[in-house]
Formats: structure tokens, C-alpha cells, sequence
DNA sequence: ACCTGAACACCGTTCAAGT
DNA sequence: ACCTGAACACCGTTCAAGT
């Protein structure tokens, strides 16, 4: 189909890498294009045969390179967590701007792959997460939060994190359902979320900074 | 089958309603018996097939009573979300105290269920969690919170006791892993949460307080 | 009104085999 | 070392039919 290459060496000094179609499978490529298929589909789109279609091999092929298809999601997963850190990483002073910072970035991060936040909770925790992780811990001890108290710190801000991201990435999908959702609050029962417009709100990012400083208020009360 | 009731009454004033081994299909014994399987095989293991062998039916005499599986999951979600709130809603003073206890109740009630918590964020709302909402709303409202920042409470919190249920839940099944993981921390470069034990601590109902309150203070200060 | 079986278009994975 | 097709034991749901 593709249009052979103009210009090669006719004399080639290493075997002629031909450019296939599909060049060989290895589990790079096929994490790569799970990822792009879950984009794509969702959760429920990622489905072995749909896999190897894309990589234009047969089903079973990928098995040699990967156990079964939890192995397939658990590195979709880690792949798409990896963080890129502020690039010089300057002695900072400001602690609570950094944790700020690295819980926006995780956040954004899952909500550039919607499926990704509602899988991180149910899967082990690879090396990217734990990255993260000791990075927040880090950032949080600095900021003056006591050994005894680390632990609870850490998970509060993840579990935080985890609820909006996966709340926003879910509600995401379905804008008409939420107005239509709100419409039914005012006729029924529930006047003080609907005063509220709880279902209306657009303005996510702005909601989870708020709710994120008032959580960081009391962690890590500021001086 | 089953044994034919004695000292029935032999003149019937209305239909005999012989006790057959399998009641009628209806959507609340379809509901029920799809919270036992989901309760003992999680969520894969609910499936049209076992769910009608379950309840001595064919596959697709489920279908009469309800749309399709969504539906079955969405009714089964809801039904084990109803709150019975305190026998005497008493005017209580301690509004900070009611927030708490609504929010340890919600969260026990998903840990009974441990498939509902990772489904909660992604299906529609149901009317037992409107209810459960607006109750918190009004606690919020009466414990000073304006109505400017009700939203971002609401979401806070519920970000918060999703984010925990879902990750208590899932961590639950595979405590080995958890101490291998650990394990595996130690040998590593993860120096920070190695050092707070992260995996470690068990108590994951105190844990869950603790960053409540943390996130409390932050939200409405005691005076 | 309520229930059914056959059939369709899918799944993930085992296995024995090919190169 | 890497890839394959056939086969198995499943899925959810449509449809046309039974009572």
C-alpha cells in the first residue's frame, strides 16, 4: 500500500530495515496503542482483539509479550502517570505551592486519559505512582507536617484527588444528563443542593483548587 | 420440592398463592439477588446468565423487569445507599458532629458493599444519593457555611469519602500485596513514604477521621 | 402480562503448532 | 524467540414465539 521509499542506498551497510506496514510487536507499541484505544473507546473499548487489529497481528501474538489483560491496563496505567517534574527543580521555599503544583499536574494528567483516574484506585501501585507519591511526601515533610501525621496527609490529598478526578472525568462524559439532572432537584425534594446548583457549576478547576486549599488549611495551617 | 404447607385453609377466599420453590420474577427480588452476587463474586462476577440462574429463570425473562445490565447495576447501587438517619432527628446542636457521622455512615455502608464505591462516581445519581447530598448540604448550611462556598464543601467532602472508600475498598482484597509492596519500598528509592510506612498502617478507620477533620477545619473552622 | 430458547456477534485465554 | 489459528467456555442482547 505505502509508497515505497525514494532515495534509499542501494548499497546498504546494515540490513535493509525495510520499513513494513507494522513494524515488529513489542510490549512498547502495544502499552502505546492500548493507551490510544482507551482514549479513543473507554474502558470497555480495550479489548484484546481490537488490540491486535490495530497493531495488524493476530490476537495470541500479544500474549508473548504480555501475561493477560490486566497486565495490558496495568501498564496503560503507569505509562500515562509518568511525572515530568518543574525542569529545574530550584530550591524552593514555597512547600505548599509545590504540593499545589504536583497535585494539579497528577490531576491533569489523568483527565488527559478520562479512564485512567476510575482504574488508578483498583490496580497495584507502579513505580510512576509511587514517584509521585514520595515526591508529595517529601514536599509535605519539608512543609512541616510531623512524621505521625505523614501518613494521613498523604492519603487525605490522595483521596482527594482520586474522588474529584474520578467525579469529573465521569460527569464529563454526560453535560445534557447533568441539566436534566438539575431540572428534576427543583421540582423534588432536595431545595438545598438544588440552591446550591450542585449540578451546574462548571468551573471544575476552580472547584478543586478551592477544596485543595481549604484541605492544605488544615494539614498544614499556614504561618 | 419444597414440602406443601400444612393447615392450609381449604377454602381459598383467594387464589391459592402455593409457595412454588422460586417466587415470581420482580424487579426487587432481581435487585436483591444481584446484591448477594455482586456481595460474593464482585463486579465481574455479576452476569445476566448467573444472575437468572440464581433466581431459577431464563436469561432472558430478566429482561421483562429491567432495560439491560446498566440498569441492574444502577438499581443495585442505589438500593444499598439508603440512609436511615438517626432514629430521632432531635434538633441537634453539634452540626460539625452530624457531618461526621452522615459521612462515616455513607462510607460504612459502601464498605459493606465493596463494588459499590468504585461505581458510585460513574453512574447516574439515584434518589437515595440526592437524599444523602442534601442532607449533608443542610448541615453544611447550618453549620455556617455560605452559600457562595456550599458547592466546593459539598464536593470536597464527597471528593474526599469517594477518593478513601474506593481506595479502602480495593486495598482490602490483597493484603499480602500491600506488605510486599512495602517490602519492595525499602530496597528502593522511596526513602519518604517508606519512612511514614504508607502501606503499612492498618487503621484505615482512624485514618479516615483524622484527614475528615483535617478537611473540616479547613471548611468551616470550630469557633 | 410475563416468560422462553435459539441465535448472533462478540469476549479472554489454552493449546498445540508453525517459523 | 516470536507468531499463529482453532477451539473452549464464556458474554449481552435481538428476535420471534409461546402461555
Amino acid at each position: 500500500m505505502a509508497a515505497k521509499r525514494s532515495g534509499a542506498r542501494s548499497k546498504p551497510l546494515q540490513p535493509v530495515q525495510e520499513p513494513r506496514s507494522e513494524p515488529a510487536l513489542s510490549r512498547e507499541r502495544i502499552v502505546a496503542t492500548a493507551v490510544e484505544l482507551l482514549d479513543a473507546q473507554g474502558l470497555d473499548g480495550l479489548t484484546m482483539r481490537r488490540l491486535a487489529d490495530r497493531l495488524g497481528s493476530g490476537v495470541m501474538s500479544l500474549y508473548w509479550h504480555v501475561n493477560n489483560k490486566e497486565d495490558v491496563f496495568d501498564l496503560a496505567l503507569d505509562s500515562v502517570l509518568e511525572y515530568r517534574g518543574p525542569p529545574q527543580i530550584v530550591e524552593s521555599q514555597d512547600w505548599r505551592a509545590d504540593v499545589v503544583h504536583m497535585l494539579e499536574d497528577w490531576r491533569a494528567s489523568m483527565l488527559r486519559h478520562p479512564w485512567s483516574a476510575s482504574l488508578l484506585p483498583r490496580r497495584a501501585l507502579g513505580p510512576n505512582i509511587l514517584s509521585r507519591l514520595e515526591l508529595l511526601g517529601k514536599a509535605l515533610s519539608k512543609a512541616g507536617v510531623a512524621d505521625t501525621d505523614l501518613n494521613v496527609a498523604i492519603w487525605s490529598l490522595w483521596n482527594y484527588v482520586m474522588g474529584a478526578t474520578i467525579t469529573r472525568a465521569s460527569f464529563d462524559l454526560s453535560d445534557d444528563d447533568r441539566a436534566a439532572a438539575q431540572q428534576r432537584l427543583t421540582s423534588e425534594r432536595y431545595p438545598t443542593i438544588e440552591r446550591s446548583r450542585l449540578l451546574l457549576d462548571n468551573d471544575w478547576d476552580g472547584a478543586f483548587r478551592k477544596g485543595l486549599d481549604f484541605l492544605l488549611d488544615g494539614l498544614a495551617p499556614r504561618e
